[in-house]
DNA sequence: AGCGTAAATGTAACCGGTTACATTCGCCAC
DNA sequence: GTGGCGAATGTAACCGGTTACATTTACGCT
């Protein structure tokens, strides 16, 4: 206790207690088979030599890391964040930690310092991967521990993948400016690869061409609120009287450029987003959006690693999502 | 190579190489002092036998973990992520991964699940604290890795400390108030006991203390979008010609409030912020505030830290931080 | 050739737990 | 008393590397 010499082992806890470091280590692990009389006895030693068990150790011999690896292309991204923050909270419930890498960080490809070395069981008993741009064969080495795609995806990942209903949000957005009587209807996209994008246009396409539309035109963004300021100047020039936006970032910065083109939202132009971020209620005008639960999307993703792990088959799992209303769509 | 029954050890790359096990431990750690000729051999038999290292074998003996804690109040809040974004780029390029643990999510003081079993050195090899309402006392265990407390700081908590200049954005921002006439300056603060609070509202009084002032009123929030809108009415009564917000949040929340109310952005009203987020040029006004590089600090706390593990003295450092116009400020 | 020194390599202990297997203990039935 | 059986415990091997220390090798110098 008093001595600074060096931390307790389990091997001084044993002697303490007058056990063996079996018993001890059984005191840990599985408390159940040990009697109690030496449980009693040998908490009595743990707190008096005030041992804490050396988590190394017990990672090596049962060749398990004791954490899982999330993987996001942009951390200072909020809208990942949130979805760190659901696997987190699963994740901690079951005694694992959360080890996050930016993918954009990377060197990607580097045999020594690339993505590469990370995706190896000897780093992470599992690997929770957000970023839907990564080569598919990285996780294909049967070294791989475990793999759970969450919100975007690519083919050719093994493992399970949650994700929202994206098709659908899309389709309710397009569906809900369509109720209000327009027609001149435009896409603002993501990156035109990104899952979510493609994903996101069948939705659009579904509503408008149940009506026989299409859409005025699809302009690819990047997610970013510049992106979005930036396709003002081409969405004005399509002259659509709403538009569909692939998340609310780009709203938000779109109804910027519009304002200071001298357009106004809703009157000139209405807008819908998609993801109903924090600030969404908080837009210069208040933005109608589909939104999707990241927090939840997260523990989702959480759960279906730890059950992969335990054995059970991969699945996909769709959460829903809903149309959110504000006051960035008027009818005409 | 093509044996799929189990992983090759270093045992087998020895075998095949020609060499004993050192030597190939030496190839991965300390090329240098190996001859050219075994490294090739060794290098070779890497590549043939598809060996990857185990580092949990390699931790256990170093008695290093390869990863460093951050504790973050929020895991959600976009403040902090960027922060992290900084860390995590510093740590990767000093091959540690960043282990992340959101304090709100845990138990602090259970001693079994709560934080108390994390800050332990076979856990992190260092800890990087964001949160300032943490016990202190947590954190002076000998068992405690090296900790750098980013951002938000108490008292009591030994290593090192990297906060930006908060006192000096403070009085930068209520001096621009001062320099345009304002003289019924309020401050719309964040939690009495935080930090942070209590250093800008330094550089409150300061600036307006040099002139013969006070703030007409100081109204308590949560650094949340909501409790600024919130604040609105009370605002309103105190009736100032300009806010100082403690961050940006709370200053879009405000401006959504004071617009419910009637009243114009900056015509009635003028506002400042504090952080510089993103989102603030995208405000209903674009925002004036005080800028805070936030993936710098995170960098920075990386880098205090690998010293301090390093055996370096812990130092404080503090940023310099500085004005960013925009229009949420009139002259009167 | 003989010697000294530095460089390269090998052997085996070690990091700190877990756990297979062996052993002992306690208790009951015959 | 003895055999049988399950529960509790102990012993020692094991996880997969690293590294102190011993040993060998290479090479320059007298």
């Amino acid at each position: 206790m008093s001595s600074p010499s060096r931390p307790p082992k389990i091997h001084d806890v044993a002697k303490r207690a007058g056990v063996s470091v079996a018993t001890v280590s059984r005191v840990f692990s599985n408390p159940d088979i040990v009697s109690e009389k030496s449980r009693k006895a040998v908490e009595k030693a743990v707190v008096e030599t005030g041992y804490t068990l050396n988590v190394l150790g017990r990672n090596l011999r049962q060749s398990q890391v004791g954490a899982v690896l999330a993987l996001v292309p942009n951390l200072a991204n909020p809208f990942f964040s949130e979805i760190l923050a659901g696997i987190s909270e699963v994740l901690r419930d079951a005694g694992l930690n959360l080890l996050v890498l930016d993918t954009r960080q990377v060197d990607r490809d580097s045999p020594t310092h690339g993505l590469r070395n990370y995706l190896n069981r000897s780093h992470a008993d599992g690997i929770i991967v957000l970023d839907g741009s990564l080569d598919p064969e990285l996780f294909r080495s049967p070294a791989c521990p475990p793999v759970v795609q969450a919100c975007e995806w690519s083919e050719g990942v093994p493992g399970a993948k949650v994700l929202a209903d994206n098709a659908e949000g899309a389709r309710l957005a397009v569906q809900h400016l369509l109720d209000h009587g327009h027609r001149r209807i435009l896409h603002l996209a993501g990156p035109r690869q990104n899952s979510l994008s493609v994903s996101r246009a069948e939705g659009v396409g579904a509503a408008l061409s149940a009506k026989g539309l299409a859409p005025v035109a699809t302009i690819e963004g990047a997610f970013t609120l510049r992106s979005g300021r930036e396709a003002a100047a081409e969405v004005i020039e399509a002259a659509p009287t709403a538009v569909f936006c692939d998340n609310d970032e780009m709203a938000i910065g779109l109804m910027a450029g519009l304002t200071e083109a001298g357009l106004q939202v809703p009157e000139d132009i209405s807008l819908v987003g998609f993801d109903n971020i924090e600030m969404a209620a908080y837009a210069p005008v208040p933005l109608t959006t589909v939104r999707q639960r990241r927090a939840v999307l997260g523990q989702e993703a959480a759960r279906l690693l730890l059950s992969q792990r335990d054995g059970e088959q991969p699945e996909t799992r769709v959460l829903p999502v809903e149309l959110c209303l504000r006051r960035s769509v008027r009818a005409i």
